[in-house]
DNA sequence: ACACATTTGTCCGTATGTATC
DNA sequence: TGATACATACGGACAAATGTG
């Protein structure tokens, strides 16, 4: 792991611990203590900043941000973590509801950028925090990528799967969020009534290489999750 | 404008003019091109990272993003630009609904981090792309930076107003993203039927001095608008 | 499989500008 | 006004990933 980015989670880390009130040390303070340089630090902020942990102000210094509290869970997409991840303390369970291998047609490819007849894994899972059912995801797998899956990995986090089994690099991602009604269905697997809203995110995950290794839809449990994320003005 | 901003601005020109294709030129061709350093050039081209215009590939350069294309208008929030800014095409207009000013009580300061009593300026729209109604905005403006506003200039652009008359710094935001039902006087507004949901977006908005000037919720009509962001994966 | 050139990533140091206090 | 602290900009060295032959 490069220096700035075991400096951030250190950072992280003290600032969870309580270590700082509301204002940060100076750039030169973390300069001394870490032995680092000063544009390393900076890198190392700047990815706090990024996940809305804290903001800035020129010549004064780095803050932490309150968190506005809702009444809902709320899941910070910038983290890129998944449900596991954004909930640690609370316990995720998914259940399978399909697992299968596909060919990908003419819409698939077109958003996998791939070509037709490419071996898919398609995901459907019933997503629960603290057995509270969260989001129906439908994930689309690349094979070529995703050599493997099967029920047992996909009960748990397949996002951890990929990334520390499979040792694939995750590199960014295209998120469209919208809203819905939700069919009967839906709704029950959800518990919510019928002709209730949904909230969609429409996902496509990139590698490092610039490869799509995953395209999904999810539909979350409008009265159970916020989503939320911070946006740093590049005006 | 410092450097590597008017450089992102110029390459960001470029890629929409059609003057590459789908590589970008290395990092050391704008070196020469602009005879600007290695890390203004990557600072210029991180800002369109971060924008999901562009990708990076280790090794290999940077490459134009492809736009997956949506049936609906996609509003690209990262951008921070508000609706008049994010489509430029297009006719925006504002129907001033409500305009006053009113005293901050406990739940406003809460959010606003000011103190009761503090003047706000409340100013609900219905917001139009070429005619079609597109959200509902309920917003708050702190007096004390937002120090006037009228309806003439609420029924244009209050971004513009603030950014370029005010000459406000706009920092940086919090969004919060949810779904709901809507009732019969919002499903009105946006030309729906009955019962049907929205996309909800509540947003707190920070100078760069770190204070909030805005705080609003908006009801996008899910019909018309998907929102877009990219997220780089900070691990 | 290997070596090599290319390209981006990380890290350091330094100087100067600009905003805050 | 001066001191402090973050922002911008440049240059250089080496690491890591990619692409080529």
């Amino acid at each position: 792991m490069p220096k700035y980015k075991s400096l951030a989670k250190d950072i992280h880390e003290k600032i969870k611990n309580g270590t700082y009130s509301i204002k940060l040390p100076t750039i030169n303070d973390f300069v001394c203590e870490y032995q680092a340089g000063r544009n390393t630090v900076r890198s190392a902020l700047d990815i706090l900043v990024q996940q809305g942990e804290i903001h800035k102000v020129q010549g004064s210094g780095y803050y932490i941000n309150k968190n506005v509290n809702s009444e809902k869970k709320t899941l910070n997409i910038s983290l890129k973590r998944g449900l596991t991840g954004s909930f640690p303390g609370q316990q995720i369970k998914s259940k399978v509801l399909e697992l299968s291998i596909l060919s990908s047609d003419e819409k698939l490819s077109a958003r996998f950028n791939c070509s037709v007849g490419t071996p898919l894994y398609f995901v459907r899972r019933l997503r629960f925090i603290d057995d509270i059912p969260i989001g129906i995801e439908n994930a689309y797998y690349n094979k070529r990528f995703v050599i493997y899956l099967n029920e047992e990995i996909a009960s748990r986090s397949i996002f951890y799967f990929i990334r520390d089994e499979l040792m694939l690099k995750i590199g960014f991602s295209d998120e469209f969020v919208s809203a819905k009604c939700l069919d009967k269905n839906e709704c029950a697997l959800l518990n919510l009534d019928e002709g209730q809203p949904g909230l969609i995110i429409n996902e496509i995950n990139y590698l490092k290489s610039g490869d799509i290794f995953n395209v999904s839809n999810t539909i979350y449990n409008y009265q159970e999750l916020d989503l939320y994320f911070s946006i740093q003005n590049l005006n």
